[in-house]
DNA sequence: TTGGAATGTCAACAAGGCTGACATAAACTG
DNA sequence: CAGTTTATGTCAGCCTTGTTGACATTCCAA
């Protein structure tokens, strides 16, 4: 079974260790690119990919709570909350202590966090365009499935929830 | 063309800027799947996601040399020895003089090296045929393609050279 | 009203990137 | 052969970004 074949008759040649280290290598070089060019747009800036991360996701909920963006950035309240300070402290990020519960910060870009935003999403989208465009639909379509298929469940949950409250 | 449209008749609402959207938090939440399992392995013993690269490769191309593997890996060389270092002291690499050459080291896995290595790509090979399974051989083929449009040429000409290499 | 849960902040530490400087040995070149 | 280039390793020090621990504030329920 190492080798993904069985005996049932259908072709899982697809499923075979050296299609899966394919995929994994795929998967670690197509990360890089995929990051490349925010990165380098936020090393001349004193930021990393943890702001870049951070303001991504304001930008898509704004007014979302700290606690809300730890469980979507899956990392420790204070790794988080380093990354915040800064763009609060630059004037990107703005916090709003919550109306009904006080405890609770909600958090906005600003004007000029907003415009980062564009920055780093114009290039990012750009590297994906190309890539679909290149790609076409229906490879699109599967790149979408089995990414999907690779979250963990409570992610996957997290992803739909995102993309059921965009267009 | 912010949406993607255009007036060529081609159906291209795959590129409008939500899907691409879409398709970088797929790639954002799916990584974070593709390496957790890995991850979970590591943090057990003292080792990281530098390490578990490092064996991959080496493992992969035995008896590729620093340089070669610095390229693969996209680090600087003090960053790779740190890591190679303590691979090496711990008995999971061999480092062999080359024989042409004798400036180059060439690096190998130990049989504790493979046994790590065999322990972190079934983890990770795992959830790999897991996705792929439940995708299908198309999505999977279309998740390929994507990827490689999505990584530097530089990077398509690595995992080409890898590919070819295998199997 | 009091104790626990939720939320967020501050401090300190570790991993793993980075640059720069430098050493060594081997290979190459004029 | 002398000088240069290449491959590698190492030291020192920096930055980002993850971690845990301690703590303050706020809310809520017994």
């Amino acid at each position: 079974m190492a080798d993904g074949r069985t005996g049932s008759g259908e072709n899982l040649l697809y499923l075979t260790d050296e299609q899966l280290r394919q995929g994994i290598e795929a998967m670690f070089f197509a990360y890089r690119g995929f990051t490349a060019d925010p990165d380098r747009i936020l090393t001349d800036m004193a930021y990393g990919r943890a702001h870049h991360r951070a303001i991504h996701f304001i930008n898509r909920a704004p007014g979302t709570t700290v606690n809300n963006l730890l469980n979507i950035l899956g990392v420790t309240k204070q790794s988080l909350n380093r990354v915040l300070r800064t763009l609060i402290e630059d004037g990107l990020v703005e916090s709003h202590v919550g109306t009904a519960d006080k405890r609770e910060r909600h958090l906005f870009l600003t004007d000029a966090g907003q415009a980062l935003e564009q920055q780093l999403s114009d290039a990012q989208r750009a590297r994906m365009r190309a890539a679909f465009r290149d790609a076409g639909p229906d490879a699109v379509a599967g790149f979408r499935t089995v990414l999907e298929a690779m979250m963990d469940t409570e992610m996957q949950r997290t992803y739909t929830r995102l993309k059921e409250s965009g267009a």
